[in-house]
DNA sequence: TGACGTCAAGATCCG
DNA sequence: CGGATCTTGACGTCA
């Protein structure tokens, strides 16, 4: 079973895919963006390494435009090579990768342009995948489409523009209820006329039910059956409510006990869960440390070590509780221990603590400061006391000393990125 | 015709 | 200049 998330990186300095404007777009930029989404990309497959991540979706904003006719260079062939070294990469480190076109390819369309786009933009993520070298268990989710105040005949239309695909495209697709037009009952339907895969998402359906006595987890069940063999392990798409917000909004975290509900409900089913969720790959290591066999305390210390300074800015009184908390070695109370940080995100920053903070970071940059970077320093920390200048102001400050000295331990702490 | 969803780029204003 | 806060874009469907 592997856990992921979704294309953006929470918390990480300097990992940041870059978009274009097409009223901005020229041969050039295109370039400098492709390049830098690829080193992007390798720095995220990277970081995925370094956490022992195993699923990714990768922003199908790789290539600005790609699917359309603004763009004019051969990029396949010129970025092949960088492709395939990350593709080797992806491959040797056993990441499940995927790719998520977006709510506008529309592939049951009855306009004519528009289902030429949506082959279109199919066809380049594949090509994604085929330029990274990857097998045909590495999918592309898209949803059904339109519903045309005809369901029955949108369906039928969607199974015939399937056939319209390359067979690379065929083999990649998977297809997943969406929270509005198709349940997971028609993409069952539609799965036994054309055998790809379902994936399951727990939120869509239950917003867009068949039936709230089924459960997510026979659901999921049944869903399996329309993943074969060389389509790999089944992936379900896993996210909640976010509460006072619009219904069908992902959450800021995921809630680590209602996650266990959820995965404690399937009796040990080997299954790729892709959390849908704002804070991304914070959740997702929320998720593998809290289901993970190996019960070692120093997988709980790794985190706190990134949480740690963002939790005594806002209170001093739960950072000594979480940091007692981790004092007995022998213990993994991870339940307890994500819980006190999920409390901490509705509380707002306490100036007391901040400064706390402040000081506690300054501790770690001083030795390294020059003079005046101490007295600006200094001349900053008064004007913040004072209320002159914002938390942010002086955080951007610590945060170029930090990475001017290069001192990972504050580079790396979340701190600096919310 | 505007809302929907997404997120970085770009614009604008402030001190 | 840095920082904060809006607005824009690019897509197709639906009310």
């Amino acid at each position: 079973m592997s856990i992921g998330y979704a294309c953006i990186i929470e918390g990480v300095n300097n990992i940041r895919y870059k978009t274009v404007k097409l009223s901005n777009l020229n041969d050039d930029k295109l370039r400098e963006i492709i390049s830098h989404n690829l080193s992007t990309l390798e720095k995220a497959i990277d970081y995925n390494i370094s956490k022992n991540i195993k699923l990714y979706r990768i922003t199908s904003e790789l290539i600005p435009f790609a699917s359309t006719d603004y763009v004019t260079i051969n990029w396949v062939e010129e970025y092949r090579d960088y492709f395939k070294k990350i593709g080797d990469k992806i491959k040797k480190h056993n990441i499940k990768v995927s790719l998520h076109p977006g709510q506008y390819s529309v592939l049951n369309s009855f306009n004519e342009k528009v289902v030429n786009s949506a082959i279109r933009d199919l066809e380049y993520h594949t090509k994604v995948l085929d330029l990274l070298g990857l097998d045909f268990s590495f999918k592309m989710v898209l949803h059904i489409g339109g519903i045309y105040f005809d369901k029955e005949l949108a369906i039928k239309n969607f199974i015939k523009n399937f056939e319209l695909l390359s067979t690379n495209a065929k083999r990649r697709l998977i297809i997943e209820n969406d929270d509005k037009s198709f349940n997971i009952l028609d993409l069952l339907r539609i799965s036994s006329e054309i055998n790809i895969p379902v994936v399951y998402d727990n939120l869509h359906n239950s917003i867009n039910s068949v039936d709230d006595s089924i459960t997510d987890f026979e659901w999921i069940k049944l869903c399996s059956k329309t993943w074969k063999k060389d389509d790999g392990r089944q992936k379900v798409h896993y996210s909640i409510q976010a509460p006072n917000k619009k219904i069908g909004s992902h959450s800021e975290t995921i809630y680590i006990e209602q996650f266990l509900e959820y995965y404690n409900s399937f009796d040990n089913l080997d299954i790729d869960i892709m959390l849908e969720v704002k804070d991304k790959n914070i959740s997702a290591l929320k998720c593998i440390n809290a289901t993970r066999k190996n019960k070692d305390i120093r997988y709980l210390e790794e985190e706190w070590s990134l949480f740690k300074l963002y939790i005594l800015q806002k209170s001093y009184k739960k950072y000594k509780k979480i940091s007692k908390l981790l004092t007995e070695k022998s213990n993994y109370p991870v339940i307890k221990f994500y819980t006190l940080i999920e409390e901490c995100y509705s509380l707002k920053v306490n100036k007391k603590s901040c400064i706390r903070s402040i000081e506690e970071v300054w501790k770690q940059i001083k030795d390294y400061a020059l003079d005046n970077e101490k007295i600006n320093f200094e001349k900053k920390f008064i004007k913040y006391k004072k209320n002159e200048i914002s938390l942010n102001a002086i955080k951007n400050y610590l945060l170029s000393l930090s990475l001017k000295y290069n001192i990972d331990n504050l580079i790396t702490s979340y701190y600096f990125y919310f």
